[in-house]
DNA sequence: ATTACTATTCTACGAGTAT
DNA sequence: TATACTCGTAGAATAGTAA
């Protein structure tokens, strides 16, 4: 459909011409479009051999109606905006500082009955040990406490002889925008809930060059 | 804003550039657009004159953003058609069968303390008299409920010394399409919930030529 | 009053091509 | 390859009017 077209239909739209015939004039619908009073004669003409809008000409001036295909050709760019203006946010940023925890992390990394869930939940084999970040600012822990009500990528608890190890949920996330990775979040840590490990298949630390302190972005996809 | 140029910001937006610099050369882009590869590049450099966009020319073709006031001008348009596609409904109808009720409608309809509101909250002087309807199918009989849930005109009960008279809650209505009148929807009534008495300020049944097992239809207005 | 025809002006497009 | 300039032309807008 010819550009010039939505404008017009959208002012139609405007007045109520879905609803019912609007009276309007060629003068008043050439100010409305921003055009002369001939130019809005023949773009009623244009609409009306596009099928898009029906009229009756009285002395007054002319009953315009929006077709049903007008209608719809609106509501396609309506839906196609909504799309993009009401979309979910598909991921969200976490920014902590690295922290050298107590080493447990490789622990549980490379127990095979987490391992194996790693690889073929997250498709990578991540390396032994866990890179722990403490959330420094309020909105970062609450998108964390927003993360343990998504669904995530659940990895299931297990047992042997000596004990019960916990559910992890993940999620794949992109650290420092660029290494792929997941964060975990672990159920029972005795860390508090400032804190969020993240597991890559590379070594985070020497890959990035990371020390104590250092702040880290966590791009975290919401699946 | 020139109509053609919302075409191209909805190609741009399509393409995700609200979000991130997108990729794109002026030869795809003008054929996104229905153009040659030179009005695509001539539409780039307006855009960017009149600031909805920025970009970075490269050797591969340009990174192409939405500014702020580029997504804005869109969110509005689409804030726009919201509005009208997202519309909650202002009127229901029902569908009653007419019926001879046991006449108490017109002593009910001239009691002072209703009459003198149904004057002043519907804008007429009903007839002394109401139209009884039963409603035939089950969908009548939700929108019925659903009446009950909706604000509409509260008409105030009182009470005189011998008894009270309970509140009525009214809808303005459209009687076959033609007679303006009220819904009545009457809290404490002998008659089941898929009973509704329609008023008016003629008297509805020579008005409309209307017996019993008559079909008739009520357009009511939800404010 | 209107709408809309005709003649004219103007602007937007695309072909060719420079960079 | 890209982008974007020049320029001839198609067609869109307007002024002047007719109906």
């Amino acid at each position: 459909m010819k550009s010039r077209f939505w404008q017009a239909l959208i002012v139609l739209l405007r007045l109520g011409a879905h609803k019912k015939p609007v009276e309007i004039n060629t003068v008043k619908f050439g100010k409305l479009l921003g055009v002369s009073q001939q130019t809005a004669s023949r773009r009623i003409r244009e609409l009306l051999n596009a099928g898009l809008i029906t009229r009756e000409v009285t002395r007054k001036g002319q009953a315009v109606s929006l077709t049903n295909e007008g209608v719809e050709a609106l509501r396609e760019l309506y839906l196609e905006l909504k799309n993009v203006f009401e979309e979910v946010p598909k991921f969200l940023t976490l920014r902590g500082e690295v922290f050298t925890g107590i080493g447990e992390g490789s622990y549980y990394v490379d127990l095979p009955g987490y391992k194996k869930q790693f690889i073929s939940r997250l498709g990578f084999i991540p390396y032994s040990g866990t890179l722990n970040l403490r959330l420094k600012s309020s909105i970062d822990v609450l998108n964390r406490k927003l993360l343990e009500k998504m669904p995530g990528i659940l990895i299931k608890g297990f047992f042997d002889e000596k004990r019960t190890y916990g559910d992890v949920k993940c999620f794949k996330a992109l650290i420092n925008d660029s290494i792929e990775g997941a964060l975990l979040l672990i159920k029972r840590t005795h860390y508090g809930e400032d804190v969020v490990e993240v597991i890559s298949k590379e070594n985070l630390r020497q890959k990035l060059g990371l020390k104590d302190g250092d702040i880290v972005e966590v791009k975290v996809f919401l699946e």
